[in-house]
DNA sequence: AGTGCTTGCCAC
DNA sequence: AAACGTGGCAAGCACT
C-alpha cells in the first residue's frame, strides 16, 4: 500500500515490468536502464542505487521483495512440503551440475536463507528430534583454498598455513572494518569480492556489485592480481587447457566439458573462459565433500555412533545424534572431512552444535 | 487450465 | 546488463 501511495498509481508490486515502467516512466526517475529485451531493469542493486538518492518507494519495493521471497519460497512451501512426522526430505540430483556439485530439488535445501535476520528465523525453523543435536560441520574458504594448491600461489599458501581467514581480511581492507568481531554478513560480502575477483569479474560488475564507482573498483581488482600474480597464470593455462581439450580438468581427475571456449562469438567465449576458470575449483570441493562422505556413514558406525548423515550443502555436512554424542560426531566429522585427501595447504573444517540449524553455525 | 519463457533472488 | 561461477523456485506474462 504504502509503495503503490508513493508511486501515486495502483499498480503490482510483484510485476518487474509494471516496476519498471513506474519508476522510470511515469516517475521519470533517473539511472534507468533497459535489459536486451526492452524492460527496464529493477533488481536489487538498481533499487539500492534509487533509494541512497533518497527515493523512498525503492526502499519499500527492496523491503516487500524481501519478505515476499522469503514467504512464498520458504515460510508457505515448506510447510506444504512437510512430511507427517514434520520433516522435509529434499531429492539431490547427482548429476544435474556441470561442475560435480549435487543440486537439491523439491524442496530445495541447499539455498535456505541465512544472510538477513528475517531469513535467519527460516533456517532456525529446522530443528533436531527430541533428545538430538543437530551438528553442522563447513569447509574454512574452501574454493581459496583450493585455489592456492592448483595455481601454486606461495603468498596465498602461506596465509592458509598460519589459519589466516582471507575472506575477513578482505573486508576489513576493503570496508574499513576490524577483523575482530565482525559480523557474518560483512564477511559475506566479502567473500563474494574474492570470488568475484578470482573468477574474472569486471571492475563493471564489482562496482555494480559494491555499489562503488568503477575506478575505485579496479584498484581492488589490479591489487589482487598484484598481491597474487599466479592468478593471471592459473587463469591462462586454464583457458589454453580449455581450448585445447574441450574439457579442463579438477586436481582429482573429474573432467568439466567448456563446449563454447572458441565460439566465434566473443561475449560466449569470454563466458565460456570464466566458466573454465570456475569448474576445477568448484569441482574440485565437489570431489573433496564426496569423498568425506562416502567415508563417514562407516567411520561413524566404527565410532559405535548412531548419528545419520542428513544433509550436504556444497562444502557444508549437517548430521543429527543424540545430545550425548554430538561433540563426538562433531570431532569424527572434522577429523574425516579435514583428511578426506591431501593436498599442499591444510584443510579445516568449522563445526558447530545446536538444537536448531541456525544455532548449529 | 497448462506450458514455456523471463525476471528476480535465495544459497553455496 | 554482456560484463564472477554453480544451482532451484516463485511469480508475472504471453500464448495455446
Ligand atoms: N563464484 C562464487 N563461488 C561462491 C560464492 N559463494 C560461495 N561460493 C563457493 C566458493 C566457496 O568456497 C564455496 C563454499 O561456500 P561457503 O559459504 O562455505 O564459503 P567458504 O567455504 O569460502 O568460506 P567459510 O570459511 O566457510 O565461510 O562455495 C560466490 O559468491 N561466488
Ligand atoms: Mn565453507
Ligand atoms: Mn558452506
Amino acid at each position: 500500500k504504502d509503495v503503490i501511495r508513493l508511486a501515486g498509481r495502483e499498480f503490482n508490486v510483484g510485476s518487474p515490468k509494471q516496476l519498471g515502467e513506474i519508476l522510470f516512466e511515469t516517475m521519470q526517475l533517473p539511472g534507468g536502464k533497459r535489459g536486451k529485451n526492452g524492460a527496464w531493469g529493477t533488481d536489487s542493486s538498481v533499487l539500492e542505487g534509487l533509494a541512497e538518492q533518497g527515493i523512498e518507494v525503492a526502499q519499500r519495493v527492496m523491503d516487500w521483495r524481501q519478505l515476499a521471497k522469503l514467504k512464498s519460497t520458504y515460510s508457505d512451501a515448506l510447510i506444504l512440503q512437510a512430511d507427517a512426522d514434520g520433516r522435509v526430505h529434499t531429492n539431490f540430483s547427482m548429476a544435474a551440475t556441470t561442475t560435480g556439485r549435487l543440486s537439491s530439488t523439491d524442496p530445495n535445501l541447499q539455498n535456505i536463507p541465512i544472510r538477513t535476520e528475517e531469513g535467519a528465523r527460516i533456517r532456525k525453523a529446522f530443528i533436531a528430534a527430541p533428545g538430538c543435536s543437530l551438528i553442522s560441520a563447513d569447509y574454512s574458504q574452501i574454493e581459496l583454498r583450493l585455489l592456492a594448491h592448483v595455481a601454486d600461489i606461495p603468498a596465498l599458501k602461506e596465509s592458509f598455513s598460519k589459519g589466516e581467514d582471507i575472506h575477513a581480511r578482505t573486508a576489513s581492507e576493503v570496508f574499513g572494518v576490524p577483523m575482530a568481531g565482525m559480523d557474518a554478513p560483512t564477511r559475506r560480502r566479502a567473500k563474494a569480492i574474492n570470488f568475484g575477483i578470482i573468477y574474472g569479474i569486471s571492475a563493471f560488475g564489482l562496482a555494480r556489485q559494491l555499489g562503488i564507482g568503477a575506478a575505485e573498483a579496479k584498484v581492488y581488482i589490479d591489487a589482487y592480481f598484484k598481491r597474487y600474480p599466479q592468478i593471471r597464470a592459473y587463469m591462462d593455462n586454464t583457458k589454453e587447457q580449455a581450448r585445447i581439450d574441450g574439457y579442463v580438468l579438477t586436481p582429482f581427475g573429474r573432467r568439466c566439458w567448456v563446449p563454447r571456449i572458441k565460439d566465434k562469438i566473443p561475449a560466449l567465449r569470454a563466458y565460456a573462459e570464466r566458466q573454465a576458470i570456475n569448474a576445477p575449483l568448484q569441482g574440485g570441493a565437489a570431489d573433496i565433500i564426496k569423498r568425506a562422505m562416502v567415508k563417514l556413514p562407516e567411520a561413524l558406525a566404527d565410532a559405535g555412533l548412531k548419528a545419520r548423515m542428513i544433509l550436504q550443502v556444497h562444502d557444508e555436512l549437517l548430521f543429527e545424534a543424540a545430545d550425548d554424542e554430538a561433540s563426538a560426531v562433531a570431532d569424527l566429522a572434522r577429523r574425516v572431512m579435514q583428511e578426506a585427501v591431501r593436498i599442499s595447504v591444510p584443510l579445516t573444517v568449522e563445526t558447530g552444535i545446536g538444537k536448531n540449524w541456525g544455532a548449529a553455525h
